[in-house]
DNA sequence: TTACTTCTCGACAGTACGTCGATAAACTCG
DNA sequence: CGAGTTTATCGACGTACTGTCGAGAAGTAA
């Protein structure tokens, strides 16, 4: 359900027809829910016949696994100055909040298909996991880095403290119509939950 | 898909086959998401055949409706203090959050298998709106009333911040193999999203 | 050409869904 | 009781989608 059956290597025609399948679940998921796209027409899509398309891929899940890593680069880009840094810093935070919430409006259909796919769904629940785990890991780290040196009141349990923030980022995002729209108020929450509101102050309406 | 299409009223036998099928799917809803639940299972459970299964509900997501609107009231039960009063009354938010968490340790599964099916099922997306909708008018007015007193700091617009807090109320209860570890961190958080560290500090480890 | 890998497809078997019409069981009321 | 109606049951059918198999067409290279 996980690596691909057939292929060995070589840039050849068949490569295209991948790119193709790819393609046109990259456009369907941004229409419909993963559950109402059919074998048939991805397949169609990439101008083959349902069965060649199990050459490529052996099931639709499989598809969307391998579209989601090829993203997985960009969900975390931007965070380092923020996740590295220290202190309620408004702007960092803000600017690795920015290229994820775009990232969220113009694939949002197909992440928050992912998302509700996941529990039932090994890899998917890796995925996801992994990316979790990434987030919560660094931030963690910077929220107790930040109570020892007196920035950030005490709380939960930096693990859990920096699990419900991420928890709270994905819904958010998820829910939203326009993810752009909540950056700013992200930003506030998030720096509350860690801050309370030490020197915080709103920053946009 | 949401209404019962042979049944009339009068209570009788069909009843009890009814109350069956219900009993089976929050039994197996406890073990599996729904997609992995068939009509002939629901049936087996109820000693009926797959069609007559039919007779009393159109489809799996109508037993998952029902299932889930006989469990409606319990879910806004001793919210009651909380959204009613006023400041970062730990207390009161705690009192709700106990039987919230609660409802989530016994139906997690149910309930977040309904969450993640919600996009895709109108019956279900509207059975979300509506709690959420209950939840975040009435917080939303406790955040302006609060603001107004005084008690609260200026933020995103108080529906917004209402909705964060049921968004990641949700979403963490949904996470959790746990739940009830959670209150305690959950009202540390959700009282700093609505009042920076106004009073509050953390009740426990 | 031959020999090889890459790619394609039709045909098949399996599973689950939802509908229909025939009939059985249970109630109702004369 | 027994005729009529509602309530309940089921088998058979048609449909949609999934995944596999094996035959073989293209492409590539000696």
């Amino acid at each position: 359900m996980s690596t691909p059956p057939g292929r060995r290597r070589g840039p050849s025609k068949g490569d295209r027809r991948e790119r193709a399948i790819l393609e046109t679940a990259r456009a369907l998921l941004a229409r419909k829910p993963l559950a109402d796209i059919t074998i048939d027409e991805l397949a169609a899509g990439a101008e083959i016949s349902r069965s060649s398309f199990y050459f490529y891929f052996d099931s639709k899940l499989s598809v969307l696994v391998a579209l989601l890593h090829g993203m997985a680069g960009e969900l975390g880009r931007d965070a380092g100055p923020w996740l590295d840094g220290a202190g309620p810093d408004t702007t960092a935070l803000r600017e690795a909040l920015i290229p994820l919430a775009r990232l969220w409006r113009e694939h949002g259909r197909m992440l928050a298909g992912a998302l509700a796919a996941a529990p039932g769904c090994p890899p998917l629940a890796q995925w996801r996991e992994r990316l979790r785990a990434a987030h919560v890991d660094r931030l963690a780290a910077r929220i107790t880095r930040d109570r020892a040196a007196g920035l950030a009141p005490d709380g939960p349990e930096p693990r859990v403290l920096a699990g419900l923030i991420d928890d709270l980022r994905t819904a958010a995002l998820a829910g939203s119509a326009d993810p752009e729209a909540l950056v700013d108020d992200l930003v506030t929450v998030e720096l509350r939950m860690i801050y309370g509101d030490f020197g915080d102050h709103h920053p946009a309406g």
